[in-house]
DNA sequence: AGCACGCCGACT
DNA sequence: GTCGGCGTGCTC
């Protein structure tokens, strides 16, 4: 007789608590429970979550009576060891827990939660007054819709947390509550109808045939459409017969009744079939092949190499190649994007190398179409796909269980939108993709135009391989760049609105020639305040330590940190003045002002506003990109990695406003923000000419775009983080501590701060407040840690948390919400 | 993170 | 007296 062994398992659940916790592993499922497998399990009272089992092991618990797995819910693990352990780093360096990692990495459509579910008890007599008037409401809801889920008795009964309410009503017996699980993964099927195996031979069918042409004409003549369309051979989608049936479902319906035609269900995906384009090779020039070499080269010593390529120098080009002999040896891809950059351009590019291999990641997707991406590129897929080779993807997408990942491409890699601030886990993307790559030995190539100081810094350390691209691709030019002093302009009145006659000028000119243009404005909306001529009085948010800004769209003042909204004030409420004027330009004001000069023009507007909806920035590029659009007015988002073939002019419209964030990055910001902008301008056999327009047009950013001159803005820039100790010659952690009551955040901002500095000294910086010190009702303040590269990092976290965790003792300073940032950007 | 328990003020 | 708001602590 075999002894019974007792087995329990640490699972990992999707929360923001510390750690894992242990269930017991029922006998019957022993065999089954493995690591990487999701199981679930209930955790407190009520609430039934999806674990990932962690590891399996057979040390009892002392101190509690572990819980038994419910059940498990895969076939083959959905998480290898490596992930895991990237998991539990991604949550040891940036400061969360593992649970808030795997919130991030699984698709939602993965993750089972349970919803609260509310019946009537069938013992309940029905006496409903002797129950209150809302517990009434919830019990006749009860009634009348069998089961209601906890949201609708909270909405029923206007309650925002009905739980006591509703326990209330368990005591009288009045209703019981279960929990459901909801799996929201399920395939896509279709209906495949094909002729029944026992019509399936010629002599038969005709039989059939013969038969309903006299007595079901209908029937016959669906019969025919069928054949028609297949051949007689295979199968054909219902839909689809359905549709060339033009509203002859009857003898559909028919055919299937008499066991004529036979239906089948069929997963198929969510991807449209793309037209599978032949697999062509991309030809590069002899300079693209060169350096395509040497990247093979330093990627032999190197992990991560940097590829510095102008705008236009043919990075893509590269990039594909490099993905084809991954995929020819039977590996993965990982190309990583901004999410914005991540356009129909750029996945059609790729699509027509790669057809099918490809798979695209991003958060417009919808949770079933993500879980699809992520079977897709798993080595065992729940459903039977063609494998994804490559995946295009936000940063997100870092966290695909790939299982031959061979190659990282982090294009833009300076953006720093791969920096996730909200929710946890808030991490550098870029980074991370640089330590998974270390985990799974693939390789990572940086590209940007611009790199980021800290990516170059590491290229000239040669701890990243460099590998430079210099001259655009197919000899277009450099564009031409013009200064404008906009305070000379001013005074000397040449300037109309917040055009220079120049700008104007080049404009006409490229309207003329069918060229486009595009003009950048770093603000959205009309115009960034409002301001009262007298008294100077500016409408500011009620919640929010900033101004509002005016939308003409709307007819609305509104605030963009928390979306509050008010109408224009017809006077000013403090002096009663009349007198209202807009102040200063945000891009729907260029939009509306370049109407008046160039009424023939087709304008449109790229920023925030003007892509609330799904697909209204592919829209518009795609407009761009076809010439229907011939002025583009936007912010940041027209500077990100798009190609246009007919741009001639570019205008950056108020250069001094991208300088005068007080950031130690604004420099490095602008000079980026304003290089890649400058890129868009140009084309074959034409110059293309960007015109700056400035307050102060000697600024040294500024210069260092006119010159085209990255290394020399690289040193300029080294010198200043060396004199103040920033980034690369420091790390930062940043702690952000709010709370709706200004003296009770700055006391425990203090508390820590002077807590910290007893061990890190004058490593801390502050608490001070942030330029914009007030947002949603809540008083901001931050503390700076200035830490030296060589200090023990893992030691300095720990510290960190335990004095925040005594500070946080203190009950005056519960509700104090405290996030920290590692390596912000 | 949720969720329950328990303390306390306020309204029938 | 009950109702409901919110602080406190625990979850395998």
């Amino acid at each position: 007789m075999t002894e019974r062994r007792t087995f329990f398992a640490d699972v990992l659940l999707p929360l923001s608590v510390e750690g894992y916790f242990t269930y017991r592993i029922p006998h019957e499922m022993v065999e089954e429970v493995a690591p990487g497998k999701r199981v679930v399990v209930q955790f407190g009272r009520q609430k039934i979550y999806t674990a990932l089992v962690r590891r399996v092991h057979e040390n009892i618990p002392q101190g509690y009576t572990p819980k038994y797995i419910l059940a498990v819910i895969d076939p083959h693990p959905l998480i290898q060891e490596e992930h895991f352990r990237f998991w539990e780093w991604l949550a040891s360096y940036y400061m969360c827990t593992a649970g808030e990692v795997m919130n991030a990495a699984l698709p939602a459509a993965l993750r089972l939660a349970s919803e609260t579910r509310i019946v009537l008890n069938p013992s309940f007599n029905r006496d409903y007054n002797q129950l209150s008037e809302k517990e009434a409401l919830v019990a006749e809801a009860c009634e009348l819709h069998n089961e209601i889920t906890l949201n609708e008795a909270g909405r029923i009964s206007g309650l925002a947390n009905p739980i006591a309410l509703v326990k209330r009503l368990i005591d009288k017996g009045v209703v019981l509550i279960y929990e459901e699980l909801e799996n929201r993964f399920t395939p896509r099927e279709v209906t495949m109808l094909s002729i029944s195996p026992e019509f399936q031979n010629e002599h038969k069918l005709n039989a059939v045939f013969n038969h309903l042409e006299k007595k079901a004409p209908r029937q016959s003549d669906a019969l025919m459409v069928f054949l028609s369309l297949t051949g007689g051979e295979g199968s054909i989608s219902r839909s689809k017969l359905t549709k060339a049936l033009k509203g002859n479902s009857a003898g559909l319906e028919g055919l299937l009744k008499k066991n004529i035609l036979q239906a089948e269900k069929r997963i198929i995906s969510r991807f449209e079939d793309e037209v599978q384009e032949e697999p062509s090779t991309v030809n590069l020039s002899p300079l693209q092949e060169e350096t395509l070499v040497n990247i093979h080269k330093q990627l032999e010593e190197k992990q991560t190499l940097l590829l510095h390529g102008v705008t236009s120098s043919g990075k893509t080009e590269i990039y594909i190649r490099l993905m084809q002999e991954v995929v020819a040896s039977g590996g993965q891809v990982l190309y990583l994007l901004p999410e914005i950059a991540l356009t129909g351009q750029i996945i059609r590019r790729l699509k027509k190398y790669f057809g099918e291999k490809v798979g695209v990641y991003h958060s417009r997707y919808n949770e079933r179409e993500r879980a699809e991406v992520w079977n897709r590129v798993s080595a065992q897929p729940l459903f039977d796909f063609e494998r994804f080779s490559i995946v295009a993807g936000a940063r997100s997408a870092l966290f695909l269980p790939f299982s031959q990942l061979r190659l990282i491409i982090v294009d833009e890699e300076h953006d720093s939108s791969f920096y996730q601030m909200s929710p946890a886990p808030r991490y550098h993307a870029r980074d991370a993709a640089i330590y998974l790559a270390h985990l799974t030995g693939a390789r990572v190539i940086l590209g940007s135009a611009t790199p980021s100081l800290e990516s170059y810094n590491n290229a000239q350390n040669g701890k990243y391989g460099f590998v430079a691209l210099k001259t655009r691709f197919g000899d277009i030019q450099l564009p031409k760049i013009e200064l404008i002093n906009l305070a000379t302009e001013r005074k000397e009145n040449r300037l109309k609105s917040i055009f220079s006659e120049r700008l104007l000028q080049l404009t006409t000119e490229a309207l003329n020639n069918n060229e486009q243009v595009i003009m950048f404005q770093n603000r959205r909306g009309y115009a960034p305040r409002i301001e009262c001529n007298k008294c100077y009085w500016i409408p500011s948010c009620r919640h929010c330590d900033v101004s509002m800004v005016y939308h003409l769209s709307s007819n609305l003042l509104k605030c963009h940190y928390c979306g509050y909204s008010t109408p224009v004030p017809s006077e000013c409420p403090v002096c009663h003045n009349t007198g209202l004027q807009m102040k200063s330009f945000g891009t729907e004001r260029i939009e509306d002002e370049l109407a008046i000069f160039f009424p023939e023009a087709h304008i449109a507007r790229l920023d925030l506003d003007a892509v609330k909806n799904k697909n209204a920035h592919d829209h518009i590029i795609r407009q761009f990109e076809d010439r229907e659009i011939d002025i583009l007015v936007g912010t940041q988002m027209v500077t990100k990695g798009l190609d246009f073939d007919h741009v001639s002019v570019v205008g950056i419209l108020h250069a001094d406003s991208l300088l005068a964030h007080p950031d130690f990055r604004a420099f490095e910001r602008a000079y980026q923000l304003m290089a890649q902008v400058s890129g868009r301008a140009g084309r074959r056999n034409k110059q293309g000419t960007v015109i700056i327009q400035a307050n102060n047009p000697e600024h040294p950013a500024i210069r260092y775009v006119v010159d085209n001159d990255y290394e020399g803005m690289y040193m300029h820039q080294m010198n200043e983080r060396r004199k103040y100790n920033y980034p690369p010659y420091s790390r930062l952690i940043l702690i952000e501590m709010k709370h709706p009551e200004k003296e009770i955040v700055e006391k425990a901002s203090e508390e820590l701060g002077k807590l910290l500095k007893t061990e890190l000294k004058d490593k801390v910086l502050g608490p001070e407040a942030p330029p914009v010190s007030r947002i949603r009702g809540q008083y901001i303040r931050q503390i700076m840690l200035k830490l030296d590269k060589s200090g023990n990092m893992a030691q300095i976290k720990t510290f960190i948390k335990e004095t925040l965790k005594g500070v946080m003792k203190n009950k005056a300073y519960a509700r104090v919400q405290t996030t920290l940032f590692v390596d912000p950007a």
